[in-house]
DNA sequence: CTGAATCCCCAGCGATACTG
DNA sequence: CAGTATCGCTGGGGATTCAG
């Protein structure tokens, strides 16, 4: 990393605006379970551990306002929505894999 | 990432755990700002924009607790007190460097 | 099935003043 | 210089219930 870009990053706080999009307490384990493909609702919730139900609508509704998901209403009985990532999203996913792998490492 | 790969990140909740190491709201610049080498608290209180000192004296031993950074103390006056990241934190470099990517590109 | 609405709690964070 | 010690807040997050 060179000097320049970390003056950016503490100087405009770059790291605080990331932050705020994927910094969330789920936000991640979501983008993970989406890594694999649209997800419904009910799925997600199955998928993400522990995660209550006014969580996920909070994350999903913030991460969409973030341009990360796209969400999709079929009107069935009963409802189906669906959750996909954007390209935005998916570009998240090298941060997400090195992440992982140093927690691989280095976590316990 | 493979499926086996996210059903460990999701069941076993690895990213909670790589969170509550480097998910707080400081922890990223810090380490950041430890990436060019040692830096004494004073350096890093003016490094790390805003960072007050409270905040900055508990991200540290938070993360001197969690092997991220060595804590180095010499009994001069005034006090000299040194931190430098560990082979576990700079480590981290990879993980960060591609956030920043993803927030160059994206954020904004 | 997919949320919206409430209520509530506490941990994270900030500001400031003080000390060896 | 490098922290401690207090005080206070606010909002993130949890549990639960209701609705279309």
């Amino acid at each position: 990393m060179s000097k320049k870009n970390s003056e950016k990053i503490l100087g405009k706080c770059v790291i605080q605006e990331i932050l705020d999009i994927i910094g969330g307490k789920w936000s991640m384990s979501i983008i993970f379970a989406l890594l694999h493909g649209t997800k419904r609702f009910n799925e997600l919730q199955k998928l993400v551990t522990n995660i209550n139900t006014r969580m996920l609508v909070k994350e999903l509704k913030n991460m969409e306002e973030n341009g990360i998901v796209i969400r999709e209403v079929f009107a069935t009985v009963p409802p189906t929505v669906q959750y996909t990532l954007t390209e935005k999203g998916r570009k998240l996913e090298p941060s997400l894999t090195e992440l992982f792998k140093w927690g691989e490492e280095f976590v316990n």
